[in-house]
RNA sequence: GCGCCCGUAGCUCAGUCGGAUAGAGCAACGGCCUUCUAAGCCGUGGGUCGCAGGUUCGAAUCCUGCCGGGCGCGCCA
């Protein structure tokens, strides 16, 4: 509907231009809104206010001339200029009662198009380290990035829905040293566990899956273990070298194989555990990618030489550096360290050159706001590469701070003490904690009050929205009851007798839902969604308080119950949008 | 110290590529269930848009400087 407004007044404006009163060149794109204010019609326009800056004319003459210019259409029931020099457009009632058969025509179609012409774009969010289970930090980041990807493909972009997988690094190998530690006091060893180990109940359950299946099969005396070690913390020394030194024994003692063993139980236990949970929560990916496969299929080695080759690696103190301060980062960065390990950064250097070379259009990276000094090297290694930084767009997604009974809840997964993405969905159910998620811009910090999601989560805005749609249900039960039939022919519907104020307000709503679709998507804020169904819901019971639907004049009631018909359409669509679900009762 | 994000009603937040009188929910107060679900509706009160300058027809929105809060500044991931 916008986009056909929109096109009247390009041709307009093409049309002043023809006639010499305007630089062709100089055309903006025409900036048309929805109106805040009913008065002001249903879109304005304020090209003529920003045109007659350049061309030194008078705003409201301009505006008048404009007006003249536009081409006839049924759609307008009448342009006004107003103000200082707005285009005021009144659509004619004709053009809002045309979308209520259209709506019901498309059905899960309506708001989606083909805006992104197929263009493919990866979207990678969540990827938590594979350490301990997904927490409510990392859920986040799960409905943000799957609203975000739901948006695009409604909008018709091609996504790709990516997990990066850090099963390589050092996090890893301490995941499996506190693995095997509490496997030991299983076995009955007497030890203290390092401080800066995994503590949280879940390791225990893999030592206990272990122990169970292989008996004392990897069982050595403590003593053994950590003799000679550099002391932990509480001992006096140092947690990092201490646990360092507990990672060497482990592996020593018990040689690469049995190492390993327990390094991938502890791995795939995990990541099962986050599969298992993001699917859950209604969030699914078309690829797990393991860091891993990107050193083993040397593309970590290939990148490096890449760099090598352009110039913007060189070996000092024993390592090899990447000069990102060549493309404005504040200090160059290490990919290979001195006793010869790569870095994340050079693993992450060579996962994004490996996007890119799939021949993504554009990349999307969600990440934690703690991140965010990431961005300019990983941007700058793309540069570095000779790809094109601009097609990586990293959204950052900034912390939710826990409260609990009024305070901030600390939250470490290392100590154990965290709110698990399970225990939240299990408390306020996935369809709250989805569309809580959501409420807000990204950028936003947001307080989630645990005492709030959990006791009091009528409170929550999705139980209003989705009241809504369950109400519409109830209506049409009741209708069935009274053997009045839903699905009048053509003939009956008399959408003319649509004249109540709440009537045209809903209309309104329902021809706004592809506008707001397409501005969620290309903005990457699914929050102005969740915003949208707000206003929509409130729409559907103010009208339904101020008025009957199931009245006896049988082609007014027609006409009412392929509204809300309607309105149950857009529901659904939006909420599915956000991964919320539509109860037909409540 | 440097960098990124944020600062709008008592609370949580929309509105931010400049537009018309700054909005919503919650909380507070007053009404509405013999009629399709009261998880709802109607009404009332509530604001120096952090502060100070600047840009212009017009600034919550753009620029500069402050103030306040969060996060980050590893040969960790």
């Amino acid at each position: 509907m916008k986009q056909q407004v929109q096109a009247l007044l390009v041709s307009a404006l093409s049309r002043l231009a023809d006639a010499g009163a305007l630089a062709p060149d100089a055309l903006p794109d025409p900036q048309l809104e929805r109106t805040r204010d009913p008065g002001h019609g249903d879109f304005s326009s304020n090209a003529a206010m920003v045109l007659a800056k350049q061309i030194h004319s008078k705003p409201r003459d301009l505006a008048q001339r404009l007006v003249a210019a536009l081409p006839a259409s049924e759609l307008i029931a009448r342009v006004e200029v107003a103000g200082p020099g707005f285009i005021n457009f009144h659509l004619a009632p004709s053009a809002y009662l045309a979308l209520v058969p259209q709506i019901l025509g498309e059905g899960p179609a309506y708001g989606r198009s083909t805006l992104g012409a197929g263009r493919m774009v990866q979207v990678e969010f969540v990827s938590a380290n594979p350490t301990g289970p997904l927490h409510v930090g990392h859920g986040r980041g799960a409905a943000y990035g799957a609203a975000v990807a739901d948006l695009l493909a409604a909008v018709g972009f091609e996504v790709h829905r990516e997990y990066y997988v850090n099963d390589a690094g050092r996090q890893m190998d301490i995941l499996a040293a506190s693995v095997w530690l509490r496997y030991l006091e299983l076995c009955g060893e007497q030890l203290d566990f390092p401080s800066n180990g995994y503590k949280g109940d879940y390791v225990w359950d893999i030592a206990a899956t272990l122990h169970r299946e292989h008996g004392d099969a990897y069982r050595w005396a403590a003593d053994e273990v950590f003799h000679g070690l550099p002391l932990d913390a509480p001992a006096g020394g140092d947690r990092e070298t201490h646990i360092d030194g507990v990672i060497a024994a482990a592996k020593r003692l018990l040689g690469d194989n049995r190492y390993r063993y327990v390094f991938e139980l502890g791995l795939n236990t995990i990541l099962d555990d986050i599969r298992d949970d993001l699917a859950l929560f209604g969030v699914t990916y078309e690829q797990w990618f393991s860091e891993r496969s990107l050193t083993e299929g040397g593309a970590v080695n290939r990148a490096l030489e890449r760099l090598r080759h352009s110039g913007y690696a060189y070996e000092k103190d024993g390592a090899l550096w990447f000069r990102s301060t060549g493309f404005g980062d504040e200090k160059d960065r290490v990919l290979v360290r001195e006793n010869g390990q790569s870095t994340y950064f050079a693993s992450d250097v060579a996962y994004h050159m490996d996007k890119l070379d799939r021949g993504f259009d554009r990349v999307i990276d969600i990440w934690g706001a703690d991140h965010h000094g990431y961005i300019p090297r990983v941007k700058a290694a793309l540069q570095a590469l000779g790809e094109d930084p601009d097609r990586l767009d990293v959204l950052l997604v900034q912390f939710a701070i826990l409260y609990r009974g009024g305070e901030k809840a600390q939250m470490s997964t290392r100590s154990g003490e965290f709110v698990t993405l399970r225990e939240l969905r299990k408390e306020v159910g996935r369809d709250a904690a989805r569309f809580f998620y959501v409420m807000r811009r990204c950028e936003q910090h947001m307080d989630f009050d645990l005492d709030l999601a959990k006791s009091q989560s009528a409170d929550n805005p999705v139980y209003y929205v989705q009241y809504a749609h369950a109400r519409v249900c109830s209506v049409l039960r009741q209708a069935a009851d009274r053997g009045i039939a839903l699905e009048p022919s053509p003939g009956t519907l008399h959408l003319e007798l649509l004249t109540e104020d709440h009537e045209r307000a809903l209309l309104k709503d329902l021809a706004r839902y592809p506008e707001v679709v397409e501005s969620a998507a290309l903005s990457e804020e699914p929050h102005q969604v969740a915003a949208y169904l707000r206003e929509l819901a409130n729409g559907l019971h103010t009208y339904y308080n101020a008025h009957q639907f199931l009245v006896a004049d049988e082609a007014l009631r027609d006409a009412r119950i392929k509204l809300i018909l309607a309105v149950r359409v857009v529901l659904q669509n939006g909420l599915a949008l956000l991964g919320v679900s539509a109860p037909e009762m409540m």
